[in-house]
DNA sequence: TCTGGGGTCCTAGGACCC
DNA sequence: TCTGGGGTCCTAGGACCC
């Protein structure tokens, strides 16, 4: 029977890693740190992937460069390189795509799979075959009966094998984990649940709503047991998305401090994004500022366009620059980002009025 | 081990208008 | 005179993900 209820989710093992090793074949087997600018001795940088064999002495993705380079000495450290990445990852979408199913990407190295499919095991292991014999890279594939259940399953899978979590036996496997293995509970939402007394994914299954709402929005306090109860969103979306904002930020390796500085900076930042964003045919809405100070706070402003959406460099650049009025400026500067919000895609409505 | 960069979505409160 | 309710836009911030 063909059984269209089923997805899956294609997850790449260690892609970044695997596309760098990939190119340098005399890496395959050694511990592999891609991240910053590829020197573990800078400070403020932090690990984007780091190879299976690097992860045996602890790196994980997010630690900062020097500590990896403790852990591992022997490792060998990468400069990111994210067009190599883009580029890999439209080869894997493609060899997916080439496939009679629906195909949603999910970020650089993930995507959903679903369609009509009357074997999903085979169709799975034709995948897998299809990604390495094509690509060179390899992937797990979990399967279930909505994303969020596709998608931990397809970490069961990990490296390389294919997983099926199904409503029977999701609680099985999930209910005495802890309910950050839950696809959308991070630390936040942890340390509350916690707080309330619940720490298992069976605990928050079998809490009523009502008992996380002196913690949580009614909203939340709904969607988090029926997350537990292994719920998810099952529709796939194949057109491809199209780009709400986009920014650039910069951590300092040295704080900044006084106005020029800090000005200087800003410019900068929002003329790479505005020639960017200008460059693939949008056009601006919002400009936003945010400040991180070396204490680690954040402070955003943000500006919608008098004028409307423009297309000019010089709109965007002096908009940030204004926006720096509204900030106080008077700590040492960590992080400063830039964010543009874009005006919906028009290209095929066709306003001709210029 | 002092903590990146690129995004998305959600909520809440105030302004403003009818 | 103590005073509504809806709708929309704008801004700020929280949380999460890869």
């Amino acid at each position: 029977m063909a059984d269209s209820a089923w997805l899956r989710h294609v997850d790449m093992d260690q892609f970044i890693a695997a596309v760098e090793v990939r190119r340098r074949p005399e890496l395959r087997g050694r511990p592999v740190v891609v991240g910053g600018n590829g020197d573990p001795t800078r400070a403020r940088m932090v690990v984007a992937t780091a190879s299976y064999e690097a992860r045996e002495f602890g790196v994980h993705s997010g630690m900062p460069l020097r500590a990896a380079a403790r852990r591992c000495p022997d490792a060998v450290f990468l400069p990111s390189d994210p067009d190599a990445y883009l580029a890999a990852s439209a080869e894997v979408m493609a060899v997916l795509r080439s496939f009679p199913v629906l195909v949603e990407a999910w970020g650089l190295d993930e995507a959903f799979v679903g369609g009509d499919i009357a074997d999903p095991q085979a169709l799975a292991a034709d995948l897998k075959a299809a990604v390495h014999a094509r690509t060179g890279l390899s992937c797990a594939i979990g399967i279930g009966r909505n994303k969020h259940q596709a998608k931990i399953a397809a970490k069961f899978g990990k490296p390389g094998g294919v997983y099926t979590l199904t409503d029977e036996t999701w609680m099985a496997h999930m209910g005495d984990r802890p309910v950050e293995a839950l696809w959308g509970v991070g630390t936040k939402t942890t340390r509350k649940l916690n707080e309330l007394g619940v720490h298992t994914v069976a605990a928050l299954a079998a809490t009523e709503p009502e008992a996380l709402l002196p913690r949580f929005h009614i909203n939340v306090a709904r969607w988090l047991p029926a997350l537990a109860r292994g719920a998810g969103d099952a529709t796939v979306v194949t057109e491809p998305r199209v780009a709400k904002s986009r920014g650039r930020e910069t951590t300092f390796a040295r704080d900044l401090t006084g106005r020029d500085q800090i000005e200087e900076q800003v410019s900068a930042l929002a003329r790479a994004l505005g020639e960017e964003v200008l460059g693939a045919g949008r056009r601006v809405a919002r400009v936003a500022v945010k400040i991180r100070s070396a204490s680690f706070f954040d402070e955003t402003h943000i500006h919608t366009l008098r004028g409307g959406p423009t297309g000019e460099l010089s709109v965007i650049e002096n908009a940030a620059l204004a926006l720096l009025d509204q900030f106080a400026l008077d700590r040492p500067v960590r992080l400063i980002g830039v964010r543009a919000e874009l005006a919906p895609d028009d290209q095929d409505r066709g306003t001709p009025n210029a």
